[in-house]
RNA sequence: GUGCCAGUAGCUCAAUGGCAGAGCACCUGACUGUGGAUCAGGUGGUUGAGGGUUCGAGCCCCUUCUGGCACCCCA
């Protein structure tokens, strides 16, 4: 046992069971793209380092992302994050594609990061972007998004808040507080931390950045008034959009929500978990018009986000809205085996049943027919076979149903209509 | 990368520095053409790994790995 071989620290491995509430999630997520018109995309795993180091920087690539060099000497990553190929590979066929642009992702990425929960080196991440549209509206679309996922599986407002502010907003803002622009990444940034530190030292924090007393009064009773949004447009209609979208319940306007990343230049959002017990966000975005420019494209603007599938995962859980995944039969059909001279007989029966559409597992060897039958009940199949002697002799196959222990015989040629009427019958796993 | 907590059977957990245990699960049988329930019996451990202190370590000390929490950062 201590000599197995570890597993990479900060990986998950997927046994059918948890594969499948990863495809379920999948699905979900592919469901609602696809109902916005979303076309799905994928980019490479790998990536030359030059590609991050261009735009995301500092951090993320030199701290947080897993570099090896290639046999050439080249620095390759494993994806951190897509955003950067995604933005190359919009910049390489901008003249080509059709505007807007609506593409939704769905892959593995991977940071060298302490794993806890909520967050592991090698996860999954959904992202979902829209390029050529400026409009409050395509932001509102982005969001409704967001909202219909929500929706999609269950979360109720209650349970769940998109948070929306916008950074034009708090840029006028401290403009007219008589903050210089050169100083407002800095001063955003500050804000961001406010929920994290105690006011004293936030407050101390803010001084040591430059600003007077007055102004952090000023700051402070902007961080606290929730309407401020009425009086920007862009917003205002923001949330007109989100009204006629139908989820004005799930999206409140939030002037402490800052986001980290610095390419962001209009609305920022984030989901979180209302009641706040899952203390991470949820999800991420917002608008980010000059992204492609910085990358070498064409200025193209664009908004997105992304939702990493550990956080949401824990708030399905916590909300009890995950599916059970765990008896769920491999196929339906169980064909068991009477003895040896009858193995062969029991695998060309379910060749013969296979050929008629149906999923059947072979019970692979001569046994006693109880450890055969707890077998079945343990996979959770609805139905066994049986082919014995007495079947044989009259070409018949005895059926049985393990939900209600019934069991009965029929011609071979009548097995077929049987069997899809029994398990139309039977409730669905 | 920093600090704190934890790690004992497949799982959940016991064991004053003194014989490593229980429940569940698993296997076998009661039941040679029939699962779940019940009963009886049985398998299962280098106490995460390595070192140290001690007559003696699951327990104390050091190192390391893994997980969790708080930083950092973010999905």
């Amino acid at each position: 046992m201590s000599s197995l071989i570890q597993s990479v620290k900060g990986t998950r491995d997927f046994y059918p069971e948890e594969l499948a509430a990863r495809r379920w999630l999948y699905k979900a997520i592919r469901s609602v793209s696809e109902s916005f018109g979303y076309q799905e995309y994928e980019g490479p795993y790998l990536e030359s380092i030059e590609l991050y180091a261009a735009k995301s920087g500092d951090e993320l690539v030199k701290e947080q992302s897993f570099v090896f060099p290639d046999r050439g000497g080249n620095l390759i990553a494993l994806r951190p994050e897509l955003t950067p190929t995604l933005a190359r590979m919009v910049a390489q066929k901008q003249r080509q594609l059709v505007y807007p642009v609506r593409w939704w992702s769905f892959g593995p990425f991977w940071r060298y990061e302490r794993p806890q929960k909520g967050r592991a080196r090698e996860f999954f991440q959904w992202n979902i972007d829209l390029f050529g549209i400026e409009s409050p509206e395509a932001d509102a679309e982005i969001v409704a998004i967001a909202a219909g996922l929500f929706k999609k599986v269950g979360l109720t407002p209650d349970q769940v808040k998109i948070l929306v502010n916008s950074r034009r907003l708090v840029s006028a803002e401290l403009s007219a507080l008589g903050i210089a622009s050169e100083k407002q990444a800095e001063i955003s940034r500050w804000i961001d931390r406010r929920a994290k530190m105690n006011t004293y030292a936030w407050e101390a924090y803010a001084s040591e950045l430059g600003l007077e007393a007055k102004q952090i009064i000023q700051i402070k009773e902007f961080l606290q008034n929730y309407d401020t949004w009425k009086k920007s447009d862009d917003l205002s209609r923001f949330f007109a959009g989100i009204e006629a979208f139908g989820c004005r319940d799930y999206v409140d306007f939030d002037p402490n929500i800052v986001r980290g990343l610095d390419y962001y230049t209009g609305i920022v959002f984030e989901a979180i978990e209302t009641d706040g017990e899952i203390r991470r966000s949820i999800l991420g975005g917002g608008r980010y018009d000059n992204l492609l420019a910085d990358v070498g494209g064409q200025p193209l603007p664009g908004v997105g986000f992304a939702m990493g599938d550990m956080v949401f995962s824990l708030v399905l859980e916590k909300h009890k809205l995950l599916p059970n995944f765990g008896n769920r039969p491999p196929a339906p059909i169980l064909v068991t085996v009477f003895d040896e001279s009858l193995l062969h007989a029991s695998i060309s029966l379910a060749a013969e049943l296979r050929s008629h559409g149906f999923d059947i597992l072979n019970y692979p060897e001569s046994e006693k027919l109880s450890k055969q039958l707890k077998f079945a009940d343990r996979m959770g199949i609805k139905i066994a076979i049986f082919l014995g002697p007495d079947e044989l002799a009259k070409n018949l196959i005895t059926i049985k149903v393990l939900s209600t222990g019934q069991q009965y015989s029929l011609t071979r040629e009548h097995a077929a209509e049987a069997l899809h009427k029994q398990l139309a019958g039977l409730p669905p796993s």
